[in-house]
DNA sequence: TATGGTAGTGAACAATGTTCACGTCAGCAA
DNA sequence: TTGCTGACGTGAACATTGTTCACTACCATA
């Protein structure tokens, strides 16, 4: 096989480049095979030599959106040396933050969405997307679980059945279910906050959350992580 | 105007079932303008001399998932007396996540999905189904402070626009921006932690999320309120 | 040179949302 | 009664969308 590869017309790149700017225009709704084939000059029926489908090239564009947010998290906290937790974490929240903010659409795809297409062959797996920005943040409670940051709620009773899902979960990062336990939460509490702030969901409270959620994220992040010396 | 009202064969009420039937067995997608026909025995067309479209179709079947879910968590509050506002919200809180859990379809469609249809004629306005959903929880928080159990976290500074903002919203219901502020983060939370268990958000970590749900609505409720005597 | 696989074309098809001209029928006024 | 009007429903269309299929141009290689 050493074919040199003469630069094919069509790509799943390119398909995906094309779909992603029609998603930007006018939400999921508006990526459409015909206008994605359309803005690359190329009949619609082309599209299906390299994808199935539309479900698969918004898998492809979800993976897409999940890679870039991803690294764009992992910048920001390794803008911030090791041994910071705190600001490394507030970095890469505040990378989240600013990339739904600038991506609206996106965003509402990878997570508001009821995920119409889920297993998509990028998106899951232990290298997918989504894998890779769990593991942006995941670091960092391994970081401050390493060097003694780490909050773990001992009034919390964990329920048997919690305290294996935890422990299940958290071996693959050398974590036990005490130490998952903020991992969960600060994810969890982390997506809800921001999802508020993009999807307008409290517009009937706060015309502008801006400052809510930076308070939100900063108390958030008070929880999860001791103060540093 | 004495006419005697001769039982049309259609109703927007009749169209709204049918698409909930259709939207509980296979989601948004599948409400479709010709099967909801077809289930009532009507031609696609005759829809229209009710409805404008598919979209106020949506609109209308998104007040009455509204409608209800409000009954529901009025209800539940109400089953427990007045003067003991911790309680109340619980109650209120688990017919939430009940009716979440029961009704997946119908709760992805008011909360998980990024609005098709916001400027309904029934959903938004001061007696929407929105504002009465909100108003099932917040008629507990105003209980709250009647009582003198309202935590107003101190340390937090709300920053003047924060503060503006929260003195509006709160302004109808006698909350001062100080009282207004734990309503938010009562319902912002609450509503993230009832998307993390029903969307399956957090299938990564939790195959079960059952325990963990409890946890963090137990927890909410203590940070919101104080203790009872 | 012949071959076969790759990548694209254009015409079709089914499903869906929507519109429109028409029909029907109850109620009401002259 | 007769005729009118407006509400309600029908059936046939149309545009848009996702998808399939037969066919073709091309290019590397045996």
């Amino acid at each position: 096989m050493t074919t040199t590869e003469v630069s094919p017309r069509l790509t799943v790149d390119r398909l995906v480049a094309a779909a992603r700017r029609l998603l930007v225009q006018g939400g999921t709704e508006a990526v459409v095979v015909r206008e994605v084939a359309r803005a690359l000059s190329v009949a619609p029926s082309a599209m299906y030599k390299h994808v199935s489908g539309r479900d698969e090239l918004l898998s492809h564009l979800v993976a897409s959106c999940f890679a870039e947010l991803a690294e764009r998290c992992a910048q920001a906290r390794d803008s911030i040396p090791y041994g910071r937790p705190r600001a490394r974490l507030a970095a890469a929240t505040e990378a989240l933050r600013n990339w739904a903010i600038a991506h609206p659409a996106e965003f509402a795809l990878l997570f508001a969405n009821p995920r119409p297409v889920s297993p998509s062959p990028a998106d899951a797996g232990p290298d997918g997307g989504y894998a890779r920005f769990g593991a942006a943040f995941i670091t960092i409670f391994v970081e401050a679980r390493d060097v003694g940051r780490l909050r773990t709620n001992p009034q919390e009773d964990l329920t048997p059945r919690l305290r294996s899902q935890l422990r299940d979960a958290g071996e693959h990062w050398g974590l036990d279910a005490a130490n998952m336990f903020p991992v969960v939460v600060g994810l969890q509490r982390m997506l809800g906050i921001v999802s508020v702030e993009v999807t307008g969901q409290l517009g009937w409270a706060l015309h502008d959350p801006t400052d809510y959620v930076q308070t939100q994220l900063a108390e958030l992040a008070d929880n999860l992580l001791t103060p540093g010396p």
